[in-house]
DNA sequence: TTGTACGCGTTATCAC
DNA sequence: GTGATAACGCGTACAA
């Protein structure tokens, strides 16, 4: 609670070169400067980030803005811990929310993270044209997006190839002789959405098989969703024998529909998710996923971040990360 | 980016009068009004958080911290759900940061959070006796403690009875006939810890049964170490017939160490965990658990938090909640 | 080498 | 009803 100006009295000094002291500048005689330093050890000083804030120009805050859908899909929770991880080594602090695929939640905290002068802010927009990240972004907030992209803005961005992963689960299912595949895909607003249906249908383009539209359902990334689809699919009149689903959490969901109608996995129907889970191994079946490197994908857009901060001005940069095939026994 | 200074400008009023407006102050004509209404607009004025802090005094940020010691972890994660809900409702930002059990980056985020003048704190502290949060409390910062509680401060708490929870567990496997009952704790210092091991200390005791050294080890709440410790207890001359399991990380851990240890469970060893996982049900087999209402941990904790924000003087409060034993198909 | 004084964007207390 | 103006705590240009 002790401020500069109480520091000064008790040690006599102005403010002025308290702040000196503070800041290693040089210019303070080694006396004067031992004086200073017990003063700030006695009062237990500690500098006041946010009128720091006020008086700095942007880009001082060593605070930065993280906004993630969903804080307990393990997938963001990774990315942001390798958000984080970078940002604490570099002394950076990370303002955490959830805007829980909710875009009044996304705006209010776009909102105040502007209003708080953070940085910079990573995030994956809610959708392709999404107009609050979009002024943010226009407003000259240094923005990075992560996994999911926006259409007409062009930001720093560190994706996954989500074409390849769908290219590589179908080929997958392929060799294993499906052919009737079903596909959970999550909001279609939703950039890695519209990129992993480009390689579900165009992978059974390539084999020559016909696309049904009946076997493609469209949930809402959550367990729930899966489950229900899943239940669905497997109500048809020609069930599909295979299952690409759109993101882990709607694939859990997807083994509790399947077991819900009666069928085996990986005997009766064949599941492969996307996004891996610390836990797949221990599901019942271990489930086969395309796997991304989440954690990597928060590092580097920290990265990107904090160079961007250093230089507003430089040209936006796109990473593609390679996602991987982890085959288990949904498959 | 427009500041009062420049709104008044534009409206030809003073900047007293355009704050006026902003806080509903009733002492403005209508037609001055209107016209600083106008200049507000076309300036698209956001107010800065940061000059508003330096200014009032504390208590009016409208920002929480909240510190977890892993956000990976399900359980913390619906912790910070629930504060974050809460706090929304509330028209609250909350900076949610991750210690990773680490002291060092809970005492980084913990003067983060006062020299960014929060309004107020929740976490679970490293330990019982974790100084830095100790001296937060002592140097006025509205703090509740939630899950885990400190040994020589009171504080606001919300917290799970820990102890009923582990006897609940305990009872259960009694029934089920078992008799060598191993115990997989997480870290000593913690509160939590404590409990639950008094519960499986005294839950033994009152069966007339001995408790055994060797069958009580310690983790670190993570998952490896459950797996790893599962494992040296099926390596025992005679090992025990079922695991009670200190967190829920460690217990999906012992499921993959049974597992390699070629254990089949429930046939051969028996698994309790505590805390639920929103996926237990998909394991193989579905996890028994004791249950924590962790949303509800986060809420009241919020809820508490807002209390003591506008009454920091108030008596602090413990509030215990009442876990849950989830019986499925492990046990 | 050190001190004085200004301004960052607010809110609040005075005058008018 | 409205307008100056003083803080809040800090960094820094400028003066001493």
């Amino acid at each position: 609670m002790a401020s500069l100006q109480e520091v000064a009295a008790r040690a006599r000094v102005s403010i002025a070169t308290v702040s000196r002291v503070l800041n290693k500048s040089d210019k303070v005689v080694p006396e004067t400067r031992a004086t200073v330093e017990a003063a700030l050890r006695d009062l237990g000083y500690r500098p006041s980030r946010v009128a720091r804030r006020l008086r700095m120009n942007t880009g001082h805050a060593h605070l930065v803005g993280l906004i993630i859908p969903d804080i307990q899909n393990p997938f963001y929770a990774e990315i942001a811990r390798g958000v984080e991880d970078t940002a604490y080594a570099h002394h950076y602090a990370v303002m955490l929310c959830n805007s829980d695929e909710n875009p009044a939640k996304e705006r209010f905290y776009l909102d105040v993270m502007q209003a708080e002068s953070v940085d910079g802010l990573v995030l994956p927009p809610f959708s392709e044209d999404d107009a609050a990240v979009a002024a943010a972004v226009n407003s000259g907030v240094p923005v990075v997006c992560v996994d999911r992209s926006l259409a007409h803005v062009t930001t720093d961005l560190v994706e996954v190839d989500n074409y390849a992963g769908a290219r590589a689960a179908m080929a997958h299912l392929f060799e294993r002789g499906h052919e009737r595949i079903g596909l959970i895909e999550g909001r279609s607003q939703v950039s890695t959405n519209r990129e992993r249906r480009r390689g579900y249908v165009e992978a059974l383009a390539a084999q020559g098989i016909a696309v049904r539209k009946e076997l493609m359902r469209a949930g809402d990334f959550r367990q729930e969703s899966g489950r229900v689809i899943a239940q669905e699919l497997m109500a048809l009149k020609r069930p599909p024998t295979a299952l690409f689903v759109g993101n882990n959490l709607m694939a859990v969901g997807a083994l509790a529909g399947l077991r819900q109608a009666g069928r085996r996995v990986p005997g009766d129907v064949a599941v492969v998710g996307f996004d891996d889970l610390p836990w797949a191994e221990a599901l019942d079946p271990p489930l086969t996923v395309v796997r991304q490197p989440a954690h990597e994908v928060g590092r580097q857009a920290m990265e990107l971040l904090l160079k961007r901060i250093e230089e507003p001005e430089r040209a936006p940069v796109t990473v593609r990360l390679r996602p991987e095939l982890v085959v288990r026994q949904s498959t």
